[in-house]
Parts: C-alpha cells; sequence; structure tokens
RNA sequence: GGGCGAUUAGCUCAGUUGGUUAGAGCGCUACGUUGACAUCGUAGAGGUCACAGAUUCGAAUUCUGUAUCGCCCA
C-alpha cells in the first residue's frame, strides 16, 4: 500500500543517490545533439546560500531539466568563487576574535592556508546545499575561481590585455579600506548618514594688500585632512554663480505647488540676504587669487595658493572650500585642473604620516581631536556646527573609507567596453526583462577604467614584476634583457615614465603560471607586485575558463556560448558586462546569448534578505520542515516578472511548531517567547549559556506551505491512480471513440503542455507554475479523477479509463518534473511498476522522470467546442452545489435534480448524468426542454448557456434559506439590470463603441431580466408556501 | 540629483492588445471525514485597484503629475 503522504524526509536522499548512480546530470560532448549549457553564477565560498540563492538555483534547474528532456545535450556547471576581499575579511576577523591576531601577525602563506580551510569548508557546505535542492549540475565538472584552470585563463588573458596595452599602472584616488588595507571598489562602498560637526576655520592671507582680509575662512566636516591642503578655492565668478541659483529657483517657484511654493520663496530670500552680504567679499577673494595671493596653512606652516576654481559653492558656508587632492574626489578634480600638489597624509593603516610630523602615528580621529585643539590654541578657530554627514562606509569591514591615492592597475575599458555595448545594441546577447538592458549600457557607456588590483592575498597575484630607474637608457635595456628571456607569448616588458618623479619604471608580464623565466626577472632587480587581482576579474573569464580556455578543449568548442546566464540584478554591470567583454576579447564570441534577470527577495518587511540582519532564510531549513519540492515550487512562483518579492519570515517554535512572524524587533533578539505555547526559544544571536539553555528556532517562511500541500495533492491523485491499476493493460488511446471527459482532458493537456513548453523558453517560472498548480488541482484532481470514480466501477469503461488516466498522470508528471522533481520522480517509480507502457501508443517509458522526453503537445487533441461543452458541466455542477450548499443539505443526502435545457445539451449531458452523483450528490431525475421544476423547487438560471437547474426541496427545504439566498440573488441582478441600463441608454455609448460590444450588452441584459423574472417568480411562490403552511 | 521598479482583498501576489459582476493562495466564516488527499472537500464574507488630473462611449490597464516604499547610479 502507498502511503498517503509524500515523505521527502527518507524518499529524497535515495532519489538523489539514484540519478547520481545514473549518472542523470552529466553532460558530455555528444556532437549529434544540441548543446544547452549554463554556467552557474558561482555562489562565493564566504558564506552559505540563503534563498535569494535557493531562488536564483531552482530557476537554472528548471531550465537545465526542462532542456535535458527536451533532448538537449544539457550541461549546468557548477563552482563557487573565492570573493577576494569578502572571503579574507571574514577570515581576517576571525583571526582577530579568537586569536587576537593579525593578517602581518602570522604572514602571507599561512593566512592563505586558512582561508583555503575556510574555502574548503563553506564549499563543501553550499554544494550540500544545492544538491539538497535537488540541483542537476554536472558535479564532476565542479570549478572554482582560484583553482589551476581558473588560475590559467586568469594568467593569459592578463597577459594578453598587458601585451595589447591595455593594462597601465596608475595613481588614483581609490577608497581605501583602513582595516582590511586594500582599495576597494565604488560597488563596494556604501553610503550612511551620520551625526557629525561642520568646523569653521580661519587661514591667515599672507601679506594682504589694504583692503583685503587677513583671513579666510573654510569649513570642513573632516578637520584633520587640513594637514593634506594644498590650495583654498574661491568662485570665479560668484556674482553670476548667485544669478544662476536664483534663476532656477525661480523657475522652480513658477511649477510649485502652493505648499512648497512659500518654501521656496524663502529659499530665495536666504539666497538673496546671502548675496547682498557676501558678494562683495567673495569678488574680492577672487581678485586676490588671480592676483596670485597666498595663505598659510596653520599647523604644517606651508605656503597654498587661493584659487578660482566652480567647486567652491557661493552658496554654502563661507563661500570658500579648502582643497585637499590625495583625500577627497572632488579635490581631485580641482588638483587635476589646477595642477595643484597632491599631499598624501595616510598611512596604509590610517594613521598620519610623516607628511605631517607634529601628527606622525595618530589615527584619523586623534588626529582630527588635536587638529581642532591646536587650532583653537591658536586662535584660528570658529564656530563648530552640527550636521548630518554622508559617510561611506566598506561593505566588508563596516569601517569608514578613505580616500586615498595610491598605485593601482587599471584595464583601460575604451574598446572592451565598447564591444559589450555593441553585443547587447545589436541583439547578440539578450537582457530579459528588456528594462535592465538600460543600467547595462549606461554604465559601460562611461567607459570608466576598470581599477583591478587589491592589497590582498587572497585571490590571483598579478603577474608583474617591476624596478624604477632613474634614468630612461637604464631602464629600457632592462626591458631588452627581459624581453630577450622568452619568445613574445611568453613575456612582454614595457617601460612607463612617471611625471611627478620623472623617474622610469620597468614592468615585465609573464604569461605562464610558476614560469622558469621569474628566478631569471627576478635577477634583475625587478620585484614582483604584491596585490592579487579583483575578483569579478576571474569571474569574467568563467563561462570559458570552466570550459578549458586557454586550451581549445573539445567542451569549449562544443558548449560554448553558452546559452542562458540567470542572475539577479545587482550584479549586471560588475560581472555580467564583463563576462561579455571578456569573452569577447578572448575568444571573438559572446559568453551566452540570453540573460535572464531574476527578482530579488526581500523579507516581509521589504528589506534584502542577509544572514547579518537575521532574515536570511537557510533553504535546508525550509527543506527540512516542508521537503525540497515545496521550496522549489514556491520558489518558482516568486519569479513574476517584477524586480523584487517579498517573502515574509517566520520562526518556527521548536516546542509548539507554530511559526512566529519575525518583526524587526524580535529579528536581532536572543531568546524569543512563543506566543502561542509561551515557551520560549532561542535565535541565531543567541550568545550566553541562558540563551542556548533554550532550544533554537529555524527560520523559515510559511509561503511554502501551499506549495507542500500542492505536492500533497499531486501524491494523493497518483495515490488513486495507482491504487486503479492494478489490472492495467497498454492498449492505444482511440480519441475518436473516446467520451466528452477523456477528449477534454486529451484537449486541456494539449494546451496546458503548449504553454508550459512556451513558458521555458520565455523564462515565464511564475506563470507556469501556476497553469501547472490550476491544471493539477482544478482539473485534474476535481474533475477528471472524480469522474473516473463511477467509470473505474464499470467494467466495459475501466479499461480505457485506466489508459487515458495513466497517459494523462505520465504527461503531468513529465511537465511538472523541472519545478518539482523528487516527487515526480518517486510517481515515476511506482507508476513505471504497473504501467511501464503507456501513452498514446503505449510504449515503454524512461526509468527515470529525469531523463524521460519532454511532452509534445498534440495541438489535434485541442477542441474548442469540447472545451466549452464541459465547461457547462461544470457550470451545472457548480449551480446544483450552490443551491445544496444555501439549503444547508448535509453531503450524505442525494438530491434530485431536474435541468432544463435544449436537445444539444441534453444530449451533451446525458452520458454524463452518472457523475452528478460523486461530484454533487445528486441525482439528475429530468433532462431536456421539457423538464419543469419540482413542487417544491430550489431553481438556479444559467440564462449564458440557455439552462435552468432544479433541485427538489421536498425533503429539505428551508424556506428562510432560501428566501435569503434568492433574495440575495435577486439584488445582484437588479444592481446589474441598472448598470447595464444606464450603459446602454447612453447614446454616446451606443454610436461610438463597437457593435459587436453593444450587442453582448444588449444579450446580457435580456438575460438578465428574464433571470430576474423568474427569481421574483420563485420568490412569490415561495412565500406563498411559507404562508399557507 | 538621475535611473529602474512597486503601490490591487487582512497577508503574499496574478491581471494578456482598454470592454459583462477585478482573480488565486494563505488567513477568516459556515457545513462536512465510510478508501486518493483534513497537508482535504463544498459554499461564503472580504476590494474607492495609492492619490489627483487627462484621453476615451468605456481605464486596475494608456498619458501627466503627486505621495509612499525598495533598489541602482552620482
Amino acid at each position: 500500500m502507498i502511503p498517503n503522504r509524500f515523505d521527502h524526509t527518507t524518499a529524497a536522499g535515495p532519489i538523489a543517490a539514484k540519478w547520481d548512480d545514473a549518472g542523470c546530470s552529466h553532460a558530455e560532448v555528444s556532437p549529434d545533439k544540441e548543446p544547452y549549457t549554463i554556467v552557474i553564477p558561482p555562489p562565493n565560498v564566504t558564506g552559505a546560500l540563503h534563498l535569494g540563492h535557493g531562488l536564483n538555483n531552482t530557476l537554472q534547474d528548471i531550465l537545465i531539466r526542462a532542456k535535458r528532456m527536451q533532448g538537449f545535450e544539457a550541461l549546468w556547471l557548477p563552482g563557487t568563487d573565492h570573493a577576494g576581499i569578502a572571503t579574507q575579511a571574514v577570515v581576517e576577523r576571525r583571526l582577530k576574535e579568537q586569536e587576537n591576531l593579525t593578517r602581518h601577525d602570522i604572514g602571507r602563506e599561512a593566512l592563505v592556508q586558512r582561508i583555503w580551510s575556510w574555502k574548503d569548508q563553506y564549499e563543501k557546505r553550499i554544494i550540500g546545499q544545492l544538491k539538497r535542492m535537488g540541483c542537476s549540475c554536472d558535479w564532476r565538472r565542479l570549478r572554482f575561481t582560484l583553482d589551476e584552470r581558473c588560475a590559467a585563463a586568469v594568467r593569459a588573458t592578463f597577459f594578453d590585455l598587458f601585451q595589447k596595452g591595455l593594462i597601465y599602472r596608475g595613481k588614483r584616488l581609490v577608497n581605501w579600506d583602513t582595516f582590511l588595507q586594500t582599495a576597494v571598489s565604488n560597488d563596494e562602498v556604501e553610503n550612511v548618514t551620520r551625526k557629525g560637526h561642520f568646523y569653521h576655520f580661519r587661514y591667515p592671507v599672507i601679506d594682504p594688500k589694504p583692503g583685503e582680509p587677513s583671513h579666510v575662512e573654510i569649513a570642513t566636516t573632516r578637520p584633520e585632512t587640513m594637514l593634506g591642503d594644498t590650495a583654498v578655492a574661491v568662485h570665479p565668478d560668484p556674482s553670476q554663480a548667485f544669478a544662476k541659483i536664483e534663476r532656477e529657483l525661480r523657475g522652480k517657484i513658477a511649477q510649485a505647488s502652493a505648499k512648497e511654493k512659500s518654501e521656496l520663496e524663502q529659499q530665495l530670500e536666504a539666497i538673496q540676504r546671502r548675496q547682498d552680504a557676501m558678494l562683495a567679499d567673495l569678488e574680492m577673494l577672487r581678485e586676490m587669487a588671480a592676483d596670485g595671493r597666498k595663505l598659510m596653512l596653520p599647523l604644517v606652516e606651508r605656503e597654498i595658493p587661493l584659487v578660482a576654481d566652480e567647486w567652491a559653492k557661493p552658496e554654502l558656508g563661507s563661500g570658500c572650500v579648502k582643497i585637499t587632492p590625495a583625500h577627497d574626489p572632488n579635490d581631485y578634480e580641482v588638483g587635476m585642473r589646477r595642477s595643484l600638489p597632491m599631499i598624501n597624509i595616510l598611512n596604509p593603516d590610517g594613521t598620519i604620516n610623516s607628511a605631517a610630523p607634529a601628527y606622525e602615528g595618530l589615527t584619523i580621529a586623534q588626529a582630527r581631536k588635536q587638529v581642532v585643539a591646536d587650532l583653537e590654541a591658536a586662535g584660528l578657530l570658529g564656530d563648530i556646527e552640527d550636521r548630518d554627514i554622508e559617510m561611506p562606509l566598506s561593505d566588508r569591514s563596516k569601517t569608514a573609507i578613505e580616500p586615498y591615492l595610491a598605485d593601482q592597475w587599471f584595464v583601460a575599458m575604451d574598446q572592451l567596453a565598447q564591444s559589450a555595448m555593441d553585443a547587447v545594441s545589436s541583439g547578440q546577447v539578450d537582457i530579459i526583462p528588456e528594462r535592465y538592458e538600460k543600467g547595462y549600457l549606461d554604465w559601460l557607456g562611461e567607459k570608466r577604467d576598470w581599477p583591478v588590483s587589491r592589497q590582498l592575498w587572497w585571490g590571483h597575484r598579478i603577474p608583474i614584476w617591476s624596478a624604477t630607474y632613474d634614468r630612461e637608457s637604464e631602464a629600457k635595456q632592462v626591458v631588452a634583457a627581459a624581453s630577450e628571456m622568452g619568445a613574445s607569448g611568453e613575456v612582454d616588458a614595457k617601460v612607463q615614465a612617471d611625471e611627478e618623479t620623472g623617474q622610469f619604471s620597468v614592468f615585465v608580464c609573464l604569461r605562464q603560471e610558476d614560469s622558469p623565466l621569474e628566478p631569471k626577472v627576478e635577477a634583475l632587480g625587478l620585484e614582483r607586485d604584491p596585490d592579487v587581482l579583483d575578483t569579478w576579474f576571474s569571474s569574467a573569464l568563467w563561462p570559458h575558463s570552466t570550459l578549458g580556455w586557454p586550451e581549445q578543449t573539445e567542451e569549449l568548442a562544443y558548449f560554448y556560448p553558452t546559452s542562458t546566464l540567470c542572475t539577479s540584478r545587482d550584479i549586471i554591470t560588475l560581472w555580467v558586462a564583463r563576462m561579455v567583454l571578456m569573452g569577447l576579447n578572448n575568444l571573438g564570441e559572446v559568453p551566452f546569448h540570453d540573460v535572464y534577470i531574476h527578482p530579488t527577495i526581500l523579507d516581509g518587511n521589504g528589506e534584502r534578505m542577509s544572514k547579518s540582519k537575521g532574515n536570511g532564510v537557510d533553504p535546508i531549513d525550509v527543506i527540512d520542515k516542508f521537503g525540497p519540492d515545496a521550496l522549489r515550487f514556491g520558489l518558482a512562483r516568486l519569479a513574476t516578472e517584477t524586480q523584487d518579492v517579498r517573502l515574509p519570515v517566520q520562526y518556527e517554535c521548536p516546542h509548539c511548531e507554530k511559526l512566529v512572524d519575525q518583526t524587526k524587533k524580535n529579528r536581532t533578539a536572543p531568546v524569543v517567547d512563543c506566543p502561542s505555547c509561551k515557551e520560549r526559544f532561542s535565535t541565531q544571536w543567541a550568545e550566553t549559556e541562558g540563551h542556548r539553555a533554550f532550544p533554537k528556532a529555524a527560520v523559515v517562511s510559511e509561503k511554502f506551505e501551499t506549495s507542500r500541500n500542492f505536492v500533497n495533492k499531486l501524491w494523493n491523485a497518483a495515490r488513486f491512480v495507482l491504487m486503479n491499476l492494478d489490472d492495467y493493460q497498454p492498449r492505444p488511446i482511440d480519441v475518436e471513440t473516446l467520451p466528452l471527459e477523456d477528449r477534454w482532458l486529451l484537449s486541456r493537456l494539449a494546451t496546458v503542455t503548449r504553454q508550459v513548453t512556451e513558458g521555458i523558453d520565455q523564462f515565464k517560472f511564475s506563470e507556469n507554475a501556476r497553469i501547472l498548480y490550476d491544471f493539477a488541482w482544478d482539473e485534474f484532481c476535481s474533475f477528471y479523477v472524480e469522474i473516473a470514480k463511477p467509470r473505474l466501477a464499470d467494467d466495459s469503461l475501466r479499461a480505457a479509463t485506466q489508459n487515458v488516466m495513466a497517459h494523462g498522470l505520465d504527461t503531468l508528471l513529465r511537465l511538472l518534473h523541472p519545478i518539482m522533481p523528487f516527487v515526480t520522480e518517486s510517481i515515476w517509480e511506482y507508476l513505471g511498476q504497473l504501467a511501464p507502457e503507456r501513452g498514446l501508443q503505449p510504449a515503454k517509458v524512461s526509468e527515470f522522470a529525469m531523463t524521460a522526453s519532454w511532452p509534445t503537445s498534440h495541438a489535434e487533441h485541442f477542441d474548442e467546442t469540447i472545451e466549452r461543452q464541459f465547461s457547462q458541466f461544470q457550470e451545472v455542477i457548480g449551480a446544483v452545489r450552490k443551491i445544496r450548499a444555501s439549503q444547508n443539505i448535509a453531503p450524505r443526502e442525494t438530491v434530485p435534480v431536474a435541468i432544463r435545457c435544449d436537445a444539444a445539451s441534453q444530449a451533451l449531458l446525458d452520458p454524463m448524468k452518472s457523475y452528478f452523483g460523486s461530484l454533487a450528490g445528486a441525482e439528475v431525475v429530468a433532462l431536456g426542454p421539457d423538464a419543469k421544476p419540482f413542487a417544491t423547487d430550489a431553481p438556479l438560471a444559467l440564462p449564458s448557456i440557455d439552462m435552468e437547474v432544479h433541485v427538489d426541496l421536498e425533503k429539505f427545504i428551508d424556506v428562510e434559506a432560501e428566501l435569503t439566498r434568492l433574495e440575495k440573488l435577486l439584488g445582484q441582478l437588479v444592481k446589474q439590470i441598472q448598470g447595464k441600463e444606464s450603459k446602454l441608454s447612453n447614446e454616446n455609448f451606443v454610436s461610438r463603441a463597437p457593435t459587436d460590444v453593444v450587442e453582448k450588452e444588449r444579450e446580457s441584459l435580456s438575460d438578465l431580466v428574464v433571470q430576474r423574472e423568474s427569481v421574483q417568480g420563485d420568490i412569490e411562490r415561495l412565500k406563498e408556501k411559507a404562508s399557507s403552511n
């Protein structure tokens, strides 16, 4: 006997093992088949996966399983990403917390060793998560962005770009993370608003002319940066600047609502007052700047110029701004424009360096205090205002980012970016949904050079050896010596002049990993760059490095370009764009044809899921509770075309198993009181032993409950089918001879198969899930299976019913398999035991659902008339049920029913009379044009199909209930009739709307009127009857 | 400041090119358990489609503006 529940806890493991043993997910080069390839967006080994990854990977698996069934050689290539900064940061933080050591204490090799063991641990966990979700990756091809094959690809690419002159070294202002001591990209910086202060300083003017001020006032939120000031700027044309602001404000006022107007007018007045008060002074300063006046920078006693630059805003502060080119991005621009010196005042660890000897060694915070105190002592400190300041924070270390001038390697993006833009504009790469193309093109269009150095130890080390020389001839000699060491494809050397120092740098790039040339290059006095490459550099190569490039493997020839990339929108620029340009550079071909961008999962409060917030849900917790199929089905339903979806998150109380909504408050609490059973449970924040004494609650979402129920429904429908197949004999299905309900099922299967097949190609995951859910539940279970019950009991119909039923279930299993692989596989096995040969022309099916062929949509089975007729039947059933419910007739009672209809409907319904029993607890006693109401009658008219359904209430009558029902019905009818009448009496509607629409309205109005009269008659009769009793 | 998106039932979401009474799941109410399934069945209640204009005979749907929320970029 088959159990009445699908027990995923015992079933899923063995199923996965069988697939694995049979090599179902392994793909090989098969020239006679068309390839379909997906490379996984490699998850970071920094941490475990949450439901965002769950969604991403479920969708990929749906695609790959469907394509595999469709006969493609389907390869889903798995792997993980080393995630340079993130992973090193995690390991370093642990090192500090647990052993109070820094990376410098243990050294490069030991740190990298520790990160490798971290990687091993998390890679294992991630792969385990994917496997439990049922992901049918080709595990034999598992890759890691830092493995040898990927390293070879990185090396080959870097060398190629270097040789093409697309890699150069430059000083740039970078986002410096003083904790991790590395530059981070803009994308790894998050701006937060903090409370801070706005300090006003006075810088003395050197030798002011008569009438000129003795001091210039500036203001800053970061006082310590004044140590690196190299100028003070004033606007070159303050009066014009004021005029421009006034013009803009007036423009806004003209368009503003009354409410905003007064506020804007106040702003305008303020600007005017300011102009009156300050314009003369600012113009004088402008003249002083033109005249070359200098200021004395206090504390460091450096002469700095007063310059005219538009960065100074007359409307803000004193109208003058200090310029610190080495520590502020805007000031850097001013420095470039005005050729100012750039003085770096920071050591890599964020302490003040020897550029300001009096402050050397102080941290930024200490220096800030000291500078303010010293300026006050010197009488140069003005007001200190409170102010909200925007502060850049490192995503990785959560410490403040310092703009910092450093040597970095860059990839010149001009040509590369253009090629990636062209690939999308020309349609070689399709981004779906299309709206994401804009962001991609805009970002690439800026063609900003890509800084690829990271001052880290975890990553691909930059393969450049360098040295600096005073004389160009000397540098050229070294270049010549290095170039002679190997062929031009092995070694490349360049000289780069440094304008600032007047020195000459020699850069030598080596092509091979562990090249024998390394010691020779080092013997020339060159040193290898200590930095590693940005992680995205190696992930940019992922679609081809994983297939063996730079080797010309047969896998590469066969599986590349890949078919589809499935990812989330936050890395369209960081990753997708870079894969496109690297694929084009290295292979001359785009890496994939379709980029499908799926939604981002938010929690119930609309916030992104993350482990650090506590709202991250581990797919394993959901699988433990609801099963892998429920997880997958639930996630697939979320994948609509929108960009965010909300998934409320709950704790599952370990005592009573009730779900407790997660709120912003309780999600960071170490222990929570269960509101249902009043017991306590702990959370991921539990720290003390006291907390840990309470059992820990899993974090899940009830959204998966529906899906779990669906799995159960499917299981039980299959169980019914299986229980009735003991004497099954395969026989061809002859459509012409089948009764209505069978032909209806085949017609619906044809449509559903077509829709689902199209849905896969159009990435309509949610719609597919809905179509299959509705079909399986509302049609296959609620109607087909119910109708099959009496037929299976009838010996003359049993065999044909078994064949169609087995075929229907078979098709449903195949269509559902990509979304719910485990339960469908399990049923498939049972079905195979009883009906190993099945189908329209019975044939032996494959051993696994996973390897079964995808159903074909039989267009010839689609029959509109049949579907319309069947829906008439469904309407009649619905009418009987409504009457029964309104009369509170007990389900075990069978009610006599009379159906007044035309001859055609009579012919249709006559053979289906016996199904009224199981579907509506009714017995049809009269059917056709002559069917009459009963003496004690409950009627329901179905005017759209010209039928009336009557139920004999002789034994059941509840006059009050019936009157209530009829009067409610009458009310609805009257309302609808009024609406229609007013519509049709509107001359505009009648004359302007298309005639068929008007005609339809007229018809439906007359139907409603007929119905109203009949209901009124029923009410009167009933009232009479009630009063006569 | 710019871009993208969202706003529909208590909650989470559908809603095709404008056209009957705007749908589903969960939750809620009532009734119901004799072999597919209570992880179920049947019926029901529940909506000013964020707001304001415009276009149209007709707008959840098209356009403009506003508000709120989220994300990305500066």
